[in-house]
DNA sequence: GGGCATGTTAGCAC
DNA sequence: TGTGCTAACATGCC
């Protein structure tokens, strides 16, 4: 679930935003590990061995990872893939926990529980975050306009699939690709090298600002899958299948892409160039 | 029961 | 090599 603004959110938080006391300069006490396959690398048991005693010097992300860097240089990394979660408690976790996969206790005394109704989430151990890493293009903010504008030219894929290749761009998901388009006014199935130059720009901005303004609303709730958020109020086409254009009062629709939905406004995002 | 889901990857066809 | 399609991962919800 959870694309570039979740994560972020969840960076801050465990930096001590929000209210709670972060994960800074705490040290992980003990390490329970209640789903073994929720660990990548490196096994189960080699996990929980290492990370025991670590401090926690910094928390930053990466496109969609989470990263701690620890005291001993190495780095945990987790990718909350469609529905993982982080909440802190004051207790052990229950033995009946339903869908808790990873608990940590801290310094302090409180618990961090991992919990993944779908088992997708991955935690990583490792002293070479760039293994996990490595793979990544740059986030939206990290590219000029002409750069994108040349890098979409190479590509003959649609361009709504391409969006959420991570290799192309790092971050950014379903919500936050059909809420570009539809501001950029471009369609979900044009093929990327037909974007003229303007329409790339255009792109490059709406999804700044999107991830931006997603970010200042600490992201979009939908179900349980994630605690927070306010963006799902600011939302002009993804999960508006049917419903009126707040720009135009075309009907939204949507539409099956590379096994995804993408929901467009077929009035706003013609399919000829809309330069 | 069927279809859907904020993510990613592997295998295969072209 | 790039691209698209399907399945797989595993579960819950409508």
């Amino acid at each position: 679930m959870p694309e570039l603004p979740e994560v972020e959110t969840y960076a801050r938080w465990l930096r001590g935003a929000y209210g709670t006391p972060g994960l800074i300069g705490r040290q992980v006490r003990r390490v329970r590990v209640r789903w073994p396959a929720a660990v990548a690398t490196p096994d189960a048991t080699l996990f929980a061995q290492r990370l025991r005693g670590r401090t926690v010097q910094a928390v930053a992300r990466r496109g969609k990872y989470l990263l701690w860097h620890l005291e001993n240089r190495e780095t945990v990394l987790i990718h909350l893939r469609m529905s993982g979660r982080l909440r802190w408690a004051d207790a052990p976790p229950n033995e009946a926990a339903r869908h808790l996969r990873l608990a940590l206790e801290l310094d302090d005394g409180r618990w961090l529980l991992y919990e993944d109704p779908r088992k997708f989430g991955r935690w990583w151990l490792t002293a070479r975050p760039t293994t996990v890493l490595g793979h990544l293009g740059p986030e939206p903010w990290e590219i000029s306009p002409d750069a994108f504008a040349a890098r979409l030219r190479a590509r003959r894929a649609r361009i709504k699939p391409l969006l959420l290749n991570q290799r192309f761009l790092a971050g950014v998901g379903n919500i936050y690709a059909d809420e570009a388009l539809h501001r950029a006014g471009i369609h979900p199935a044009r093929a990327a090298h037909t974007l003229t130059s303007t329409e790339a720009a255009r792109l490059l901005y709406a999804l700044q600002e999107v991830l931006r303004e997603a970010i200042l609303a600490q992201g979009t709730r939908f179900d349980a899958a994630y605690p927070w958020g306010t963006y799902q109020q600011y939302l002009r086409v993804y999960s508006r299948e049917g419903q009126v254009c707040y720009t135009c009062g075309a009907r939204i629709r949507r539409l099956r892409l590379a096994g995804r939905s993408a929901h467009y406004c077929p009035q706003c995002q013609p399919r000829v160039s809309n330069a």
